[in-house]
DNA sequence: GTGGTCTAGACCACA
DNA sequence: GTGGTCTAGACCACC
């Protein structure tokens, strides 16, 4: 599996990377008990401050999609939820109120936005990453 | 019109405070013309620091929202695009990216989150809180 | 590149900032990518606020002159229109109208104005400063 | 003569009224020793401050324009330099550099300025007012 | 190290 | 009364 980040983005590198393998967990690209890079490896590969990429897995382990074996590396855990229901709605509800925010102050209709969403979770999610 | 912030949220509250407006704009409850309060009386409302709401305001005027009457306030504008179509895309198309990257990472499918966009849109806008 | 400041202008120091930025663009002094002091940086070399300098870029990133790579620093961006040809044809119109107003105050002709506008322009654009 | 203001203007109103009867005499349209209308008269047709037309004839005073006869009104003055040449080229000076650093910002070129500038003189400066 | 947000408070121009 | 600019300094997120 290939890593990229996009820098001049503002979603911040952390997150790029734990999004990339949440997301290929997701799709199945990496299964349980699947290896990630290690730390210096991954940061070496995107020219990045290792930092960036250790903040990124302990989040991932915060959240329950990777576990850490020290020594060894990073592995991905056996799915389970860790937010409730209620906390996983409120915050994807304020990502959307700042869509819905963003929308309104540059004019677009709440159809225009729809369609624009349908149309980037298609291409973002139905083309499998290399 | 009221005016309300939450103080714990994420949401920087100079954004609140514009969004708030951008929205009543969008909904007809402020008018073309109509005076939104002065910086210091907002300020004292909301028991914030004046500064703080002069900041939404300025950045309502460099939307074009608001216009500002050197000594006598701030108005609402008569609408107009300020911004090219691209840059429109392009400011809405960063803003759907990050709601991606959440969907993603909180383990929402696509069609879950199309049918909460919907959801809260037709909440937000149609019917006029209060 | 060397920042320069008059601190008893009328023109705003922030706005003295965000000109020399805008200036070294146009003459192509400053290319795509580059970057431009940190905040920090600049308040101290110019011994003034740093809100003062993070008021000049942000209001430049506003304009798509810049962009900024959260705990990076600020770059210029590639060159895109931001506005629409009516709203900069507006802004430029507003400028336009304040140095006729000021001409006839100060019992300039119109011919004098306009060859000085001339001279200002190719001394200031043209040759590069230092 | 017929005063007017344009409230959404940039231009502070003491300076639109300073301006049209600074115009007024540099077309004829005023006189050495004609009227002004009176502050409290102008403050009603204009629906303004009396302050703000009282600051503009103080400001016409003080540059030589009017002259104030106590009790009886306020008068074109005979018309004399109050600046040096350089102090009137400095002030002039300063809004051009302001509306090259905007010609810079919206990108626009010289020449475009240029003819703007040429057309908007026209425009306004042709044309007597009322 | 970088920037982002917010507060407190000063001084000035304009109506 | 209104907003505009600037300073000083705190706290936070990100690299």
């Amino acid at each position: 599996m290939r890593y990229r980040i996009v820098a001049g983005s503002n979603v911040p590198i952390f997150r790029q990377i734990a999004d990339q393998i949440g997301r290929a967990v997701a799709t199945g690209d990496l299964k349980i008990g699947d290896s990630v890079p290690s730390v210096r490896q991954l940061a070496r590969d995107l020219v990045i401050n290792p930092n960036t990429v250790a903040k990124a897995y302990s989040d991932l382990v915060a959240s329950g999609v990777l576990e850490n074996q020290p020594g060894r590396g990073y592995f991905i855990n056996k799915r389970r939820q860790v937010f409730t229901k209620t906390e996983r709605l409120r915050r994807l509800d304020e990502t959307i109120d700042l869509l819905i925010s963003q929308s309104v102050a540059l004019d677009f209709s709440a159809s225009e936005v729809l369609d624009r969403v349908k149309e980037l979770f298609t291409q973002k999610l139905s083309v499998a990453p290399e």
